[in-house]
Parts: C-alpha cells; structure tokens; sequence
DNA sequence: AGCTCTTATGAATCATTGA
DNA sequence: GTCAATGATTCATAAGAGC
C-alpha cells in the first residue's frame, strides 16, 4: 500500500467540514502564535485567541477517532512583562468542550533563540498539550525508547540486595523472571520532557519545529498506514515526516506560498476537489 | 551584621497576619500540593486547592516587598487519568488577586520518580511559576551564570561566582572589566530550564526540592541581607540554603516534628513572641 | 586521595481486589 | 454502583563503602 500525503490550501475551520468523523489516529500542529504567523489568519490578538481557536478545535475533536491523541504545541507571548494567559484558558476551554487533558509534554530546546532581558532569562521551553478523546488511546511506547544511561553496565554485573529485598516485599511468586527481564534491559522507556534543539536551516519559511518533534509524537500515537493531521501545516514538516514514517497525512494551510514549499519539499499532492479529498481519508 | 534564621510553627495564613507589608523581599516555597502528604497536612482536595491556597497568598502578597518576587514550586497531579487543572487556575486565580504572572521556570527533574503507565511516561518536571508585585523587580542575573555549555554540572552552591561578582564591582575599572570580559566569554546566562536531580539522601526526613533549587531563586532574587520567607517550611531547606548565602530568613511551617528538624539541620531560632518575631523583620 | 561498586529512595500512577 | 487499600511497575542519582 502506498502512503497518501496530501495539503489543503485554505483554513481548517472550513476544510475540514467535508472530512468525516472519526477519520484520523492522530492530530500534531503547532499553530499559529508558537510559529508567530497569526496575522496571516487575520491577526487574532491574544484576548480573542480561546475564541479564536475553539471553532477549529470542534472540528479536531470530530474528525479524530475515539483512540486518537491530539498534539498541540504551544507557547504563550510575554506581553507588557507578563506571560499571557491565553494558553491556561485555552486548556480550560477544550476540556469544557469534551477533550480529556491527559498530559503535558515539555519540548526543551537545547538551542533556544539568544537574547537578555532584565527580567526574564531565554525561553527554551514549549508545551506540547496532548489531548485525548477517551482515557484508552493508541500509545506505542516501545517506539520511542532511548538508551540507559551509563549506571545500566554497573547494574548489570551484579543485582543490588535492593532489588531482592523490595522484590521479596511485594511479590513472593514469579521472582527469577522479573529479575532476568531487569537485567536484559539496555533501553528505558523516555520522560515527558523532550530534549530536541531547534532546525536552524536556511529555508524560507520561519518553522521553529524540528521534525523530530512530530517524529516523536507521530511513532508515539500511530502505526504504520495511520491518517496524521497538520491543521496548522506550514511548510509541511508534519507532513514530511509522516510520509517517511509511512503514516498517511493530511496538511491544511491557509496560505499558498506554503502549501507551494510543502508541495516540493514533502513531495506532496495539492488535493482539488472535494470527491478526491474524501476518497483518499474514506 | 548576623543573619537571623527563624522558624515559626503554625499556619501561615495565621502567622503571617503580624508581619508589616513589605516585609520579604523573596517568597519562595513549595506548598503541600493536593492530597499529597495527607499524613502530614491533611490532604487538600484538588477542587478546594485555589480557594484554600487565595487566602494565603494574600498575605504573601502583602508581605511581600514591590521589589520582591514570589516563586511558587508546584505540580499538579493526574486524577482518574488527566492532568488536573486546579494549578493553571490557580494561576488565574493569583492574577486576579493582583500578582503579575511574570514566567514559568521549568524544574526538570533528571532523576524522576520511575514507573510504567499504559497512558502516560515518567513525570520529569515541575512548575516554578515566577510571580511579582510590579513590572520591575531586583533580578540579578550574573549571580547565577554558568559556565559555557552544561550548566548541569555547575553546583552553584560550592562555586563562588557571587564572589566574583562583587570583587568586580569593588575593584572597579581596569581588573574589574577584566573579569567582566572573561565571564562574558566563558560563562553564559542560564535559561528559564533548570536541570536539577532530587536529593535522594538518607535524611530522617523527605526533602521536598533539592536545596539547589531554592539556591538558584534566592541567588536571582535577593542580595545579601535581604529577607526570605518559605510559608511551608518542611524540614527547613529553603532557611537553611538562605542562611548560608547570608540571607535572612523566616520559615513558617505547621508542622512540630518538621520545625524541630529545621531547628537542627539549619542551626534555626524558634520564634517564640510576636515581639521577638516583629523585631527580627523590622 | 581518587577511583569503583553498592545501596536506598524519591510530591508516582494504574489495575485489581475487597468492603 | 462507589470508594479505599494493596500490588505491580520502574530509573537515575548521591551518599557511603571498599580498594
């Protein structure tokens, strides 16, 4: 089966009413305000921006399926000295309209912007606010395990009378092979705090998001031939790395110049009609 | 001058009632957070959490100094599945009490709290939300610089750099600038991500934060000789990293075994009257 | 003194069981 | 039904012991 990438040109909101429910397993964006583009969707000031956004959520949460998650990453302004309160709100808001706040990711960007400040030092920090529509939701953990640390090789060579003791403790039966699994371990299952510099390169578009961020979230909530969502697509990043990940995507881009970047870069089909865009998400 | 180190038992929406405005040039503290240690604060449910934390922080807010800066070190945590949101209202809540939201710091805890969840990854951080009184405030940046690359590995509490820094300020001009174009060289200003790992010590007590955390926020917000005030003291960390960095400081902590373990490991004078508890601040 | 190795434990969360 | 108690799961750190 070949994989499916395709981009909308056109705002969410409306796009994505010809979509039918339940068609995607998952949706990773980073809208506008982390990206800095908001002026292009009209300039929505930071007091509008709940409002702004509930519409397009409504939209997500009826197109995802039941096992779906739902990404966002963001991250709220300083405005006149203080961080705005946009984001909290907006937390508070999409739960009211149905979507379970199961956790929020820390994206530590190792390489954040330069700057000084006499009140604050750099941001290096986003959220990335995974949303979903059940409590049981599609979490492939083992794809994204990542090496122990140093300590693992000591562990290794001999078991701590620790181990033996806090095992004695709570099991009784079943304990040599528990103690076998501990031992064959080399890799750990991650945190919730993500350590990924920023891209730096040369493009022409201002895409603060690496792709190893939806790589990250993309192997950690769908499996091969899954439908990924980008509302949000930018210059298609998302879309790009689905693709290499064999995941099936959808990016919706309100402003041409990007949707033409996504084309070339993500090697992208630019979806026409609507009897195309369905057949390819039915 | 001698540093005063005190610790007042009792709870702090009572205790602080007979302390002037503008006592405290820095709150910073890490409250009992919703039903956690119920053997020892009685477990604030989450849905109560703001309305019983809005009293006190009216008088933090009072006690407070214009300059000062209120650092608050919380977590909220999952119930039936989600991440509660009595925090993120909490900070609404503070807003509307008239603090300004000025930054989020991120704790990231190297060595979390491990675990396997069907839904979620190990928890590796916390909120240090960053509130003041006014836009402007007492921030010193250079005190908390590090060296260039990792700041992990910079233990702020044996390296000296307050040192540095007040030596180039006293010598003035030529070796002065001197050691200002060497720091600006080789150390760097941190950014709003701490890396800090958990004390995880043989103490007869559990310590809350790691006293590098405390160090870092009172090294940023006070000079030597201010006030510190830590309204749940526990075992008295925060009092004891003030008094070494030669800052004064009152705990206020409702628990009697806590206080008398603060009393010993911070070498703490208990408060016994008003007048006594009055003089010291003044 | 400066290594290596050992050991305890930390603001945890979920599933299951029993009242 | 709900709610409380118990068991299962798991990793990185620093203090301390040993050489």
């Amino acid at each position: 089966m070949t994989v499916k990438t395709g981009i909308i040109q056109g705002d969410c909101a409306e796009m994505l009413k010809t979509f039918d429910n339940n068609s995607f397993d998952l949706i990773v964006t980073s809208p506008p305000y982390a990206d800095r583009r908001i002026h292009t969707y009209g300039g929505v000031k930071p007091e509008q921006y709940v409002e702004w956004f509930l519409p397009r959520s409504e939209e997500f949460l009826r197109v995802l399926k039941p096992t779906g998650s739902f990404v966002l990453n963001i991250k709220e302004k300083v405005e006149n000295g203080e961080r705005h309160t946009y984001v909290i709100e907006l937390i508070l808001a999409l739960k009211k309209q149905g979507w379970l706040w199961t956790e929020e990711y820390i994206w530590h960007k190792k390489n954040c912007y330069p700057g000084k400040w006499p009140n604050r030092f750099r941001d290096a920090w986003e959220r990335c606010l995974h949303f979903t529509k059940s409590r049981k939701f599609k979490m492939n953990q083992e794809t994204v395990m990542v090496p122990m640390g140093d300590w693992a090789g000591a562990r290794l060579k001999s078991l701590g009378k620790n181990d033996v003791v806090r095992y004695d403790s709570q099991v009784g039966s079943g304990f040599g092979k528990n103690i076998a699994n501990w031992m064959e371990r080399t890799m750990a299952y991650p945190t919730n705090v993500l350590h990924l510099a920023t891209e730096c390169g040369n493009k022409n578009h201002s895409a603060a998001f690496p792709s190893a961020l939806p790589d990250w979230f993309i192997r950690l909530f769908t499996d091969e031939g899954d439908w990924v969502l980008d509302p949000f697509a930018g210059s298609g990043t998302t879309l790009d790395v689905a693709r290499r990940l064999g995941r099936n995507s959808v990016g919706i881009e309100i402003l041409p110049d990007y949707c033409e970047i996504a084309r070339q870069t993500a090697n992208v089909e630019q979806f026409q009609l609507l009897e195309e865009r369905r057949a390819y998400v039915g």
